[in-house]
DNA sequence: GAAAAATATGGAACCGGTTCCATATCGCCG
DNA sequence: CGGCGATATGGAACCGGTTCCATATTTTTC
């Protein structure tokens, strides 16, 4: 409807001087800016970002690729970047990406190649080499999160040392008998999260030599997944183990409630320790380690903000390590004083 | 880099030739368009919507407006409604709605009007007046999702008559000391949800003159909301009803557990109906009235859609109620026998 | 006080497509 | 076989901004 041009005539002036008044760069004189602006105002003028984009070839816009969105873990890193960008005057477009491989090339292919986006987060999908170029050719930042991608800044976690440090907790509490309740290896995401927490776990046994008391059971990573293993591994005497290192805070919780169920005292006869820093780990007194991915979302973003504003030169290819911090709650003690240390399942 | 320009020059006709043969409208033979194809495959060419948008007029970008990411129901709605706009080949734009009303009214003045989108959908939240007329002027779709908004489309569930069934099921089981736990009604949303299923626990209760016996208590619409207050109310014999009708399933698995630490057995001692049909539900055994947020965000995907491709001339004003089905499962039961019907706090 | 620099503004080109209009060719009908 | 409609294509205008360049005015500098 109403363009700039109509904006220009009613203040009386060009369309580039009103164009210089309204987006603010270039000389304009004060009185002609507030002129300007006022005609904007007055007839409710909003600059049309396709033609701005067209001719600036910025769209303040950036894509963010993700697995899920209804999972706490990604919940809470989408939180976090939306709320970095939109403060920075960015929209997000919003890319759930599935393990579709055809509608996986057609994302990248039609959509995001599309001009659309300015950058790319990537959260929790590792891009193949090809991706990676032809948004790098494009010349559009990206950052990936969840994992390591050649060729691009990544910030992530040190998955493998968390699981260890988890595992040492209970290994220093007292604890031999421990199990591993992970993800599945070929359930996992295309990062491998789920593998890093297992090499952690037998990493920490493997410095107190601990190999042989150590096992590992793979299960759904929810709450039901960690709760229906529990019923089955916890009900068994034999199986039975005096402390279990979830595979992430979700399995620990469902390990609880397994183990309330079946009158198993946590911390006294069952020692957990989950990975994440859930929101209703709280509430568990689980003992968990703590990652943040709301922040890890907003620095992902900062990332991205600083690579498109031009501050930062793209160092090609380095990695962000993220905090961790280790949040000792009621879930873990030292084990029972009459355990014997049986016969476990070998790791 | 690449524009039509080139692809015409390659192929050998002229950009609007070109523009015919890989937009698809328009007479070109079949021959022209083979080469102009192949042409825009050897050298990589992807429109650019931002051109292509200025003088349609048409972005084929949804802006969806939402409070939270991070919450069960709103995470499920995001999904069905990001799946069914990408299969329709729209970008999805999102905005996380604070409560910050002045960053609500910049993403209304700055993001969302500036055509950027071509329709909006707004989830849990009442557009004002002003808003839903400043979108209906540009001629943009609008739809509601999780509540009335005057003037638009609105899809949402009956969630009087969900608390009325969940609250008559009690009932009719022979339930007379029966307590909401509801959401706080000045921390609930924008639409009057808690007030609404308040309303409709009052109405069960009223229908069979119980009046007397229902009882109310506000917490945080959450587990560990439902939890704490669990443990107030059910550790005093006084305040502790026969059952519990939870504002939503979250508040509700947060009392199966308070009970179950508490040693009150579920459902004999103690009877649970929640309303949504969360994930976690089923492995509580949770009886709940479920609703399905994902179909509801995909089916308000499929009410925009419509009304861009022109199909649906719109109504106006249509509220669609979206479908309830009642998950019995075992956390109801018939009240203990010796249950006398004691003094409880009126509602 | 003249030259140089900074400020202010307008005109026109341009971003990369789509679409209207004009022209040309072709098939088919009466 | 003249004429009409369908098909095919090119030229040019246009969408709505931004920016380069030229010109004019003001301010600063020596």
């Amino acid at each position: 409807m109403s363009a700039i041009a109509d904006v220009a005539r009613i203040a009386g002036v060009s369309k580039s001087t009103a164009s210089r008044a309204l987006s603010g760069r270039g000389y304009v004189s004060d009185a002609t800016r507030e002129r300007v602006v006022q005609a904007a105002t007055d007839i409710g003028y909003v600059v049309s970002s396709n033609a701005a984009s067209l001719v600036t070839g910025q769209t303040r816009n950036v894509g963010v690729v993700i697995p899920y969105v209804n999972r706490w873990f990604f919940a809470e890193v989408l939180d976090g970047i939306e709320s970095t960008l939109i403060g920075a005057g960015y929209d997000l477009t919003l890319y759930r990406l599935s393990s579709d491989a055809e509608q996986r090339r057609r994302i990248f292919d039609y959509f995001l190649v599309r001009k659309r986006v300015d950058a790319v987060i990537a959260v929790g999908i590792e891009l193949t080499a090809h991706e990676v170029d032809q948004l790098r050719s494009l010349g559009k930042p990206i950052v990936g999160l969840g994992g390591a991608i050649d060729g691009i800044p990544t910030l992530n976690i040190d998955d493998v040392e968390a699981a260890r440090l988890a595992t040492t907790h209970l290994i220093s509490l007292g604890h031999r008998r421990i199990m591993h309740l992970g993800g599945d290896q070929e359930e996992q995401m295309d990062f491998r999260v789920h593998a890093q927490r297992l090499a952690g776990f037998r990493l920490a046994l493997a410095d107190s030599a601990l190999e042989r008391f150590g096992s590992f059971r793979a299960v759904p990573f929810s709450i039901p997944g960690g709760y229906t293993m529990a019923l089955q591994v916890l009900a068994d005497p034999r199986l039975r183990p005096t402390a279990i290192v979830a595979g992430c805070d979700e399995i620990a919780i469902g390990v609880i409630i397994a183990a309330r169920q079946l009158g198993i005292q946590v911390p006294s006869q069952l020692s957990i320790v989950g990975i994440d820093g859930h929101d209703l780990s709280p509430m568990f007194g689980l003992t968990t380690l703590e990652q943040f991915p709301a922040r890890q979302g907003a620095m992902a973003a900062n990332v991205v903000l600083d690579r498109l504003s031009g501050h930062a030169e793209e160092p090609i290819d380095n990695r962000i390590t993220m905090p961790v911090a280790f949040a000792v709650r009621t879930s873990t003690t030292a084990p029972p004083a009459d355990d014997s240390a049986g016969d476990a399942v070998a790791v």
